[in-house]
DNA sequence: TTGAAAATGAAAATCATTTTCAAATTGAGG
DNA sequence: CCTCAATTTGAAAATGATTTTCATTTTCAA
C-alpha cells in the first residue's frame, strides 16, 4: 500500500544529510544529486510528514520549509519558531515555556497543540532596537 | 500624505459592522454594498493593519482573514488561534497563558511576540476523540 | 513473471496575493 | 472654487508556491 521508490529513498537520504536543518522545496530540488520533479518532492514530503518523519513549517510570506526528524521525533529537541514581521527572520527557539502552554491548552481546552509546527509572529530584538532608535 | 477615499471609508464601515468577526477578502468583497476591486481591498487592509486598526491572521491552507479592532486595540480581548491540522478548523481562544508565554519570550529572549497574529497548530478535541475511537 | 496498485514527471491548473499602468480621485494652496 | 501634483483605483496581467492531471513507468505481492 506504499511502494518504496528510488526518489523516495533519495529524498530521505538527502534530508538526513541535512541534519535537522530546515529546507525548502527549492533547496531540496537544487541539492538533490539526481533531479526529482517538484511535484514528487511535494508528494513525498507530504507522506513523510504524515508519518511524522518530517515536520513542515509554514509562515507568512515565504515558502514552507521542512525538517527531517527521523524516528526519534520525540527525543528531538523541542523548539518552536518566532517570525519577525519586520525583517522576515525566522528564529528557532528552544524553550520549555512553550511546553507549559501546550500542556495547559490540552488540559483546559482539550486541544493538542504541536508547538513544533507553530509559528509566533512578532518583532525580533534587532528590529525592536532599530525601532527604538530610528524612531 | 494619505488621501481619504470612498472605498477606504466603505471598507472600515463594513469591517466595523462585522464587530470583531474574522473575515476573508472574499467575504469582504461579497459583503460590501458597493463593489471594490480586490486589489484595493488588499491595499486598504494593509494600510489599516499598518496603523493597527486591523489584525491579519494567516494560517496554513486557507486565505488570510482580518479582524477590525479599532482604536481600542489594547482593550480588545486578547485571544489567539488554534488550527486543527486534521479537520482544518480555526479556533479562537481567549486564555491568559499565552500572555505569560509572550512575557517570558520578551524578557528572556528579547523578542516581542504578537500572540494575536500567531497560530498554533495541532489537533482539536473532536478530532482527538475520533482518533481515539476510530483507531 | 505478471498485473494491479502506486508513483513519477512534465505541463497545466489553482488560487491567494501583488503588480502594472492608465484613468480617476483627492485635497492643499492659490 | 480652481488647479495640479500626489495618491488611489480597478481591471487585467503577473507571481509564485503548491496541486492536479494524465499518460507512462515502477514496484512488489502472488
Amino acid at each position: 500500500m506504499a511502494y518504496q521508490t528510488k526518489q523516495g529513498r533519495a529524498l530521505v537520504e538527502y534530508l538526513r544529510s541535512q541534519g535537522s536543518r530546515h529546507v525548502s522545496v527549492q533547496q531540496i530540488a537544487a541539492g538533490l544529486p539526481e533531479k526529482i520533479g517538484t511535484a514528487t518532492i511535494y508528494r513525498q514530503l507530504d507522506k513523510l510528514a504524515a508519518r511524522g518523519l518530517v515536520r513542515k513549517y509554514v509562515s507568512d510570506g515565504d515558502p514552507a520549509c521542512y525538517q527531517y526528524v527521523g524516528e526519534d521525533a520525540k527525543d528531538c529537541m523541542q523548539h518552536f519558531h518566532l517570525k519577525c514581521s519586520s525583517c522576515g527572520a525566522l528564529i528557532h527557539l528552544e524553550c520549555e515555556e512553550m511546553g507549559h502552554l501546550s500542556e495547559h491548552i490540552l488540559r483546559e481546552h482539550g486541544f493538542r497543540t504541536d508547538p513544533l509546527r507553530s509559528v509566533l509572529y512578532g518583532t525580533c530584538a534587532a528590529c525592536l532596537k532599530k525601532e527604538a532608535e530610528g524612531k
